[in-house]
DNA sequence: ATTCTTACA
DNA sequence: TGTAAGAA
């Protein structure tokens, strides 16, 4: 069977020479938000084909625009997550993510959506979070309209 | 050999 | 960001 880009097949040190990041480096992005890691039974990450994109995007960001880690959190923090999910009024008005959230979503304990059993890393507004910079700019204009959001990201992640 | 956590420059 | 220690 084929793996698809989301499987967490690839070690930290082998991910650390695809994208020319030190080990280092990428357990603090972790540690800092910005990527998410799979674990396997011994407690070793595990990244996706995807994370290497993702990675990538960070590196642009940070070398070429001028970003540093907490500023990519900060946008991150931003994305509207209850309308792209989407979540019901009463979810969102209890959940941490909608009202005070100075972290992305996919940093907020017992949110609802995680409580359900989703996996953050295969979310799509985590993962469209800093695979699609340009398109960030795009959703944040896109005010009032949920089903144009969601349409922009999931044209965003089709493959 | 490689990665883990924690701590520190 | 990098390095160091001790454990797994």
């Amino acid at each position: 069977m084929n793996n698809n880009s989301l499987d967490p097949v690839i070690s930290i040190g082998t991910l650390a020479k695809k994208v020319g990041l030190s080990v280092s480096a990428i357990r603090k992005y972790e540690e800092q938000g910005l990527i998410i890691s799979h674990r396997s039974a011994s407690g070793h990450r595990l990244f996706s084909y995807e994370d290497i994109e993702r990675l990538r995007t960070i590196q642009h960001l940070i070398r070429n625009l001028g970003f540093n880690i907490e500023g990519i959190r900060r946008i991150e923090a931003i994305l509207p997550c209850w309308d792209l999910l989407p979540c019901s009024e009463e979810v969102r008005n209890n959940c941490l993510a909608f009202k005070g959230s100075t972290k992305p979503c996919w940093m907020i304990k017992d949110a609802h959506c995680t409580r359900q059993g989703n996996e953050c890393r295969k979310c799509h507004v985590y993962r469209f979070g800093t695979l699609h910079t340009e398109g960030i700019k795009v959703l944040l204009h896109s005010t009032g309209d949920n089903n144009k959001k969601r349409k922009i990201i999931n044209k965003a992640l089709e493959d």
